[in-house]
DNA sequence: ATGAAAGCGCTAACAG
DNA sequence: CTGTTAGCGCTTTCAT
């Protein structure tokens, strides 16, 4: 049996069927199917003509071979199924579609190794560039190592202090500390933040990531320029109570001198504030005023809604694609970092600082 | 300049490179290196290590152009951002890769000219089968084209009467029917059933698509089953209302005769159903009993908690692709419609029924 | 068990 | 503007 030959009446047409049904040598066919070079008008007409009538798909894989292009990406991103990477993965393909490009899509669930192993496996595919949510702030040498060899590659969502790459991110620190200083301005002190650590529920319990670190360093910054100089007493980062959010905040509204509001890095956090405010009979906003992170469905359909502060999930993916691209198509300028803002949503989950017992 | 031989130290090494280093011929190379036809024990040794020390790559094109298969496969769904598909799609692309193959992802919107454009990009780039959850019932012709074209398509959380494709789907009669059932056993009888009308947020007002139908179908025969012969006054699909699932659920619920108890037919419903119930002061449950599809992060952190039907995401995807990469490896037995059971998760979102003003 | 040679479908120098 | 001629990197008969 032959291997690649399709048997049967509908072999797929190929550009020497085209030429000769068009009268042409291969080489005038492939000039006008490929829009390249200078083919006389006529002579592109009859190949045009030819290729419908046979029904003529150019096969990707050979031109790919040749032009070492492929027109395909690398999406390497903790989990799509965390509502931020969907909203960031959906950013991606439809953008990617618009520019003709298609996208190979790994999870990594923040594991360098798969990380790695990601980033190993579609380059043997040959895409022509990787857009990358990094597992790690210092297991990088895959992703220069890819960039110098050829196969550019765009930081999203989080920034990576040594690493010379584009990278598109949030402006995590100014979102946090406006944020904040809603708070403070409608009379509240003791504000709190609570996180899981690290991105956007991480596993790892050490790394907060550029993106944790700088929701934290704009919360505090707000705090201090309120006159508010312990800055870590309402802080929680979560490496306790094994992860659950619910737990966390039970704990910081149930201490001796609760906080009057909180300011939430993500929506599962969020929900489990707004759980144990509840178990402990707290009201929102009248006893405890909520911020969060991320502007999930739920947050605009609940009782009181939530104030939030909304990422631009599907722009932060369609900019990586954009940086990328341009790297792609031969772009040489020094490394770019695109920060974009993020929009505070008001709702009605904030109001006025008012004494607790 | 030369289009693909890469300049610099580091040309990727190549199967002559590694034959000239071992000694051996380019086939005896290619022979050791993919593991086929009869190589002796010593040259297979000394070709691996060559391999080894020139860091030798397989060219996964040139190796697709020959065989004809490129181990990717192409996703086409109807949006990634649904947590549905987002699940589900974690699903797939983990099987995926557990089997030796990437995924190529689309999204359609529902679709169906963006799912025809998404199945021809993906089949121009020679991925050895799709995954579809089809977006029409009726243009389904690309998708016949393809499966006998030699790229094989499994459906996916769909099924289309008179298409014999395998089929990966949940039983949604069935769980409909179930949830249903439970309500009736606690007594109620206005049992209202509200939907967006069509799969998942679909924007087609017209067809329901088989999940919607089959979710009405359960419900009714369980209405039917409690002697309940009037099946449609509380069944809701929701092509007003501009699809606000709130305003759906306030018109339902503030009716002279209004339901006692709701089964949502997704989450986004569901939610509208909650902040239409507060709204009206009704309490959840005991003024108002409610089941939704779809176990979402909130269902579970809301109080009160709600019960809900879940639907095994992502072992939907993993079926799906088992059953694709099966087809793509040979398999011409008759088509498989595989059915997964849902799981219903009781939590504290129903009650006994009793009368309401 | 191994090597020589053909060719997958396409593009790109280079002549004409 | 066009045709001829080489390949891309790999697998795979077919001899040996």
């Amino acid at each position: 049996m032959t291997t690649n030959r399709r048997s049967g009446p509908h072999r797929p047409a190929t550009i020497p069927d085209v030429a000769r049904e068009a009268g042409v040598s291969r080489s005038t066919a492939s000039r006008a199917l490929a829009d390249y070079g200078s083919v006389s008008p006529e002579a592109r007409e009859r190949v045009r003509a030819a290729a419908q009538k046979l029904g003529y798909r150019p096969n990707q894989l050979a031109r790919s071979m040749i032009t070492g292009r492929t027109h395909t990406l690398g999406a390497v991103v903790a989990d799509i199924q965390n509502p931020f990477f969907a909203g960031v993965t959906r950013g991606i393909t439809d953008a990617a579609r618009a520019a003709g490009y298609q996208v190979l899509l790994a999870n990594t669930d923040e594991d360098p190794a798969a990380e790695r192993a990601a980033v190993k496996t579609l380059r043997d595919r040959h895409v022509d560039g990787l857009i990358v949510s990094p597992a790690s702030t210092t297991d990088t040498a895959h992703l220069t190592a890819a960039h110098t060899g050829g196969c550019p590659v765009v930081l999203l969502d989080r920034r990576v202090p040594r690493l010379d790459l584009d990278s598109v991110t949030v402006d995590n620190h100014g979102a946090a500390q406006d944020a904040v200083r809603r708070l403070l301005a409608v009379g509240h002190r003791r504000i709190a933040l609570v996180s899981l650590v690290g991105n956007d529920a991480a596993d790892d319990p050490v790394d907060p990531g550029s993106t944790g670190l700088a929701r934290m360093a704009g919360y505090r910054a707000a705090l201090r320029e309120a006159g508010i100089d312990d800055t870590g007493t309402y802080l929680r980062t979560g490496a306790f109570h094994g992860q659950d959010p619910a737990l966390l905040a039970r704990d910081l509204l149930d201490s001796p001198a609760p906080p009057t509001a909180v300011f939430a890095t993500d929506s599962l956090v969020a929900l489990g504030v707004l759980s144990a405010a509840r178990e402990l009979s707290l009201r929102v906003p009248e006893d405890l005023s909520v911020i969060t992170f991320d502007d999930t469905d739920w947050a605009r359909a609940v009782r009181p809604r939530i104030s939030v502060v909304a990422q631009p999930v599907q722009e932060l993916g369609a900019q990586a694609v954009r940086a990328l691209i341009a790297r792609v198509e031969g772009g040489t300028h020094p490394p770019e970092h695109t920060t974009l803002p993020t929009e505070f949503i008001e709702r009605e989950s904030v109001a006025r600082a008012r004494n607790r017992a």
